[in-house]
Parts: C-alpha cells; sequence; structure tokens
DNA sequence: GTCTATAGGCAGATAGAC
DNA sequence: GTCTATCTGCCTATAGAC
C-alpha cells in the first residue's frame, strides 16, 4: 500500500482539513499559502505540489465539503426513521458546526462569492442545490406523513430553512455566542413539527 | 459655507459611498485604496488625507450605515400604522438592498469578523444589538395589538427575521436570483400576520 | 487637498536542487 | 515530495512637493 502511516490521513488531506479551518473561520481570500505552511511546518512550495493553484485547492475544498455533507444527510436518512426527527438532526448540523466556530464553508464563500474564481462559484452554488434538494424530499414525506406541517410549497419552506441557519451562523459572531443558532434551530423545529407529533411537552 | 458643489457631497462621503458598495459586493478585505481611487480618478494618497487607516475607513463606513439604517427605521416607525405593515417595510429594505446586487454592510462584515480591527466589530456587533431592538419593540406593540402572532418571546422571534433575511441575502448569490429573499420575505410576513391583519386575501 | 514617488510587507507562484 | 531561493505584483502607508 501507498499509505504511510496508520490512522493519518495524507498529506493531501491534511491540507484540506488545515485549510477548510481556515477559511470557515476567515474567509478564502484571509486564509493563504503562508498559514497553511506554517502550521503543519512544511513550505508553500511543498503545497503547490500537492495543489498548483489557489483556485485548485478551493475546488478540491468545495467538492469534499459537499460530499461530506451529503453523507451526513445519506445517515440521517438512514439513521431517523420520521421526518421530524430529520429535520432536528439536520439543524444539528449547523450548531455543531457553529461550536466549533466554525461558518458553513458555502456561508462563507457565498459572503466572498464575486471574488472566488469560477469554478469555486459552481461548486458553492451546486452545495445549495443539493441541499435544498434533500430538505424538500424530507419536507414532501413529512407533509405527506403528518409529521410535518408548513405553509407555501416544500421549496418555499426549504429555502426558509437554509436562509435561516446559514443566517443564523452568520449573524452569531457579533452576537458573540451561540444563542442565535439555538434559538432559529429551535424555532424551525417548534413551527414545523405538529405537537402531537413531538417527543415530548 | 464650505460646500463645493450644490447637491453632492463633498469627496470624504463620496469616498464612503464608493467603499460602501466595494465592501457590499466583494467584502471589506477584498476591497483596496486602490479599487476606490481609480474609480474616483483620484490617487490612493489622497484617500489616506481623508482616512488615515483602512480600520478608520471601515469604522466609518459601519457607523454610517448603522446612523442611516436607524434613519430608515424611524421612518417606517413614522409611516406605517400597523405593526404588519412596518414588518413588511422592514423587509422591503433588505430586498431592495440584494436587488442592487449588495449585501447588507453589516451581514458582509460579520462573514469576515475574525479579521476585522477591533474598532469595526464593535460597531458591527452593535448595528445588530440595534437591529433587534427596534425589531422586539415591534413585535411587542404588533402582539399587544393583535396585528403580529408568533410562538416564543419577542426576542427570539426577532432573531429569527434578522438570521432569515440576512441569510436569504447570503444564499441568493450562489443561487444567481432573487428568488431566496423574495420567498423569505414573504414567508415571514404571512407567518407573522394573522390572515383577518392582511389587506387581501 | 491632491499629487508623485517610494517604502516595506505579504500575496501567489515558479525553478531547480535534493 | 519537500526544500531554498527568488520573482512579480498588489497591498497599506508615508514623505514631501505643489
Amino acid at each position: 500500500m501507498a499509505e504511510q502511516r496508520t490512522g493519518a490521513g495524507d498529506t493531501r488531506s491534511e491540507i484540506l482539513d488545515v485549510a477548510e479551518r481556515l477559511v470557515q473561520r476567515r474567509g478564502f481570500n484571509d486564509m493563504s499559502y503562508a498559514d497553511i505552511a506554517a502550521e503543519m511546518g512544511i513550505t508553500k512550495a511543498a503545497l503547490h505540489y500537492h495543489f498548483p493553484g489557489k483556485a485548485e485547492l478551493g475546488e478540491s475544498l468545495v467538492t469534499r465539503y459537499a460530499a461530506r455533507f451529503q453523507d451526513a444527510l445519506r445517515v440521517i436518512a438512514a439513521d431517523q426513521a420520521d421526518a421530524a426527527r430529520q429535520l432536528e438532526a439536520y439543524c444539528a448540523i449547523y450548531v455543531s458546526v457553529l461550536r466549533d466556530k466554525r461558518l458553513c464553508l458555502c456561508g462563507m464563500l457565498a459572503a466572498e462569492y464575486n471574488t472566488l474564481p469560477l469554478s469555486m462559484r459552481e461548486a458553492v452554488a451546486n452545495f445549495f442545490e443539493e441541499n435544498e434538494k434533500w430538505l424538500v424530499d424530507l419536507l414532501s414525506r413529512g407533509r405527506s406523513a403528518g409529521t410535518l406541517t408548513f405553509n407555501d410549497s416544500p421549496e418555499q419552506a426549504a429555502r426558509m430553512i437554509v436562509a435561516a441557519l446559514e443566517g443564523a451562523m452568520l449573524v452569531s459572531r457579533p452576537y458573540g455566542n451561540t444563542s442565535v443558532i439555538d434559538s432559529v434551530a429551535g424555532q424551525l423545529v417548534s413551527e414545523l413539527v405538529p405537537r402531537t407529533g413531538r417527543r415530548r411537552q
């Protein structure tokens, strides 16, 4: 096998790990090769071997993040029986990201959207598209089963959920705590889950 | 009088106008003195005469924006009789900003929060604080008058509104149109305004 | 108030040795 | 794969003439 260390990823994925955290905390344009290199104890030139340019690094960052997010959504769909608990689990992802002092990677990149290379923009747009698709499916099934209730279409409800969660992460920073995301996640669930469908109350 | 041109602001406020638009579209860290100077047809050195450093420029940007926002809120409170229409007018501010291809200045700066000078962070935090205060007051009055209905506290509802609108602007960029903010603004109003309180339907 | 000129630093990126 | 060394360009900022 070509693996060098047991239990640790290769250099390429370690670069992505470090870069991802830096982007989520500081933004893509305020994350430099020098930052990553310093943290990893290697040189900038070594980074360029793995990712020729910043655009390639950024694109890999988004596609890996989107793939991992989709994996998490599949796990939620498999683990949780009813739609109401799947919605709770979905919101919990956002809460946990913020607790690690990070913004959603694609939420951060959405703010920087106008300055991103085209390949990254497409990957970011794709993330939100897939995200909405999954939510629309969840909402449709929940409505049919009677475990979720909402006005308007599943598409509109899905956009509200994404907007509220992404916005909650965004404004949590100046607030300096997680009260906004906690409150928003709680309100989304309590508004969409009918009283009879809740575990306690 | 010290005014140079009728109907036009002085250089200082013209700098702020240009810088503000650049920040709302590209972000504070991706807006440079060179960008502003080129657009105004003056040199970078002239900018430094009006604003010694970028931190001072940024702080002026936020405090002016926050003051103008408060003015708009006062106009809404004076013009619109009932709370339901004030909420509509509040949402309309966000929609109009996005239609000009801008993000909320403080929403953008919230994304860049970790990289901002301290003076700017405080000004941004203050914007959201004042914003929430105004909404809490609106929601409280609306609930008392019966023109607005919502679960939880006015504070929680206010945070949901801000998060949803800021998030809608954010994700609208990758979506490439205003469908998200339009949908979110519509949903917020229709959820908070009881059917009997609406003008038509 | 605005200019020219320039300093000093950091960005992304490349060449070539090992 | 990782290194040293270097390039070019842009950034914020300053000095001093006009």
